[in-house]
DNA sequence: CCATCTTTGTGCACGCGTTCACAAAGACAT
DNA sequence: ATGTCTTTGTGAACGCGTGCACAAAGATGG
């Protein structure tokens, strides 16, 4: 039975072994003492409780650029995610494929969403048409939107909103980068003739998570 | 002058007063008691700090679907961001112009970053080929990523990574959305027929923060 | 059956960000 | 000037996630 210990895992992830287990726990995932976890078992205890086991139908509105992109990803496929529709507002695009599926248009968004029992949708329409969207989705009855407009979106309570905002990614990493170049004075000495060594550890905290240090006044 | 109280600002941004007061407190932008926020000074002083002052030359490698879509997009240009160069490994893309920026072969990407004092570099390539890509790009000199690949890249101390995954953003969702449908028997008589009524204040915590509960024994 | 060794599960303490609550500051009217 | 009224700035309390440290569990070998 292959089997992993939480410090093998915690190595492999970067994190701390004691959150591991910590989190495994809450999941009631038993592991035995001495070995370490069931491997498969693991997989999938956590893939159920992920909801990796089913597979969700999502609709993408606006097929521009981004959400053609989109959907042509092979991505989501592959992590238990359906697209049951591309729906455009442009009369040119309907009945066009792209990426195999024919786009069809905004007025079938209703029907779409209820014949296929769709709760997720992804809105990649420009900011302006975002909301008008985003509230025709929700009355349709999806109560799930992962939003790449930069527009802050309302929804009623029981509708979770996603936004996935590029611009301000890019604006974390700049950040970060003129705190580099205001430490240049501290750090001169240290590093010598750059030459990237390699650091075979995993970076820890590379996700999205709202890491932006505190800004103290210097 | 135009001016805005932070509680003004807390109810528009879905976040506590108090917060929003400290946070800028930290950065010395000082307030009038009484008044509020001098406008314009005050999104002056936030700029400042987040960097959004001076723009940054950025490259994107890997010019496919989505790094198509993010060269097409203008919402970077406006945030400070300049796309200095788009860079591929395909040698039919290279010469063939992309949002009106002409696709460079990876050969030239070191010569690029050099000449254009890029520090900032976007990965839009397959997952294979991320590593790789990322390695040449900290080699000749770039400190922080924007990795759109799904892949966990390793770097040297010094150079910041950000992933993007949006199929982990969709599962989040799905997450939420299974949790949901757990609930029906405890929600079941609070709500009436649907009818999304409107909720006009902005749904706080829409960002891509870690925001994912924690997982009790139900 | 007992001893030893590994690894889990978790109580507890620490640190940090959030929120409360309020004194002080300043605008504005009288 | 003086008083009132609004809003800031911040000390202190709270809550929560993280990490430490260790007892208990169980495997494994003698
Ligand atoms: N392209 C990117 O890399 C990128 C990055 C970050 C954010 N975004 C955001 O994503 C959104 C889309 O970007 P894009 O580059 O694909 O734009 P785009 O103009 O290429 O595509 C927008 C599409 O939405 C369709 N549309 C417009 N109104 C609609 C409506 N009411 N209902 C349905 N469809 C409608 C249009 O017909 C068009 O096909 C924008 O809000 C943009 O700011 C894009
Ligand atoms: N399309 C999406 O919506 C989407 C969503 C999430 C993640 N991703 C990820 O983003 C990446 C790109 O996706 P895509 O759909 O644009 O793929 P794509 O196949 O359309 O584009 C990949 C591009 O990278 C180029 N490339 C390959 N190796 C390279 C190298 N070593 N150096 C430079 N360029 C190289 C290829 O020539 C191609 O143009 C993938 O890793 C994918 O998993 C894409």
């Amino acid at each position: 039975m292959p089997t992993v210990s939480s410090e093998e895992l915690a190595a492999a992830a970067g994190v701390n072994s004691a959150k591991l287990r910590k989190d495994f726990s809450y999941l009631g995932s038993y592991g035995t003492r001495g070995v370490g976890y069931d491997v498969e078992y693991l997989v999938y205890q956590i893939s159920r409780e992920l909801g990796l086991t089913q597979d969700w139908p999502v609709v993408i509105v606006g097929i521009g650029n981004l959400g053609a992109a989109l959907a042509n990803y092979g991505g989501f496929a592959s992590r238990g995610f359906r697209v049951a529709a591309l729906i455009d507002a442009d009369p040119a695009m309907a009945g066009k494929p792209v990426a195999g599926i024919p786009v069809q248009h905004t007025d079938e968004l209703e029907r779409i969403i209820e014949d296929n029992g769709v709760s997720i949708g992804v809105i990649a329409t420009p900011a302006g048409a975002a909301q008008q969207v985003c509230d025709r989705l929700v009355a349709a009855g999806v109560t799930s939107i992962l939003n790449f407009a930069p527009t802050v979106l309302t929804v009623p309570d029981g509708v979770d909103v996603r936004k996935v905002d590029l611009s301000i990614e890019l604006q974390i990493l700049a950040f970060h980068e003129q705190r580099k170049a205001g430490e240049e004075s501290a750090a001169a000495a240290a590093d010598g003739a750059a030459a990237p060594a390699a650091r075979r550890t995993p970076s820890t905290d590379q996700g999205p998570d709202g890491d932006v240090p505190a800004v103290m006044p210097a």
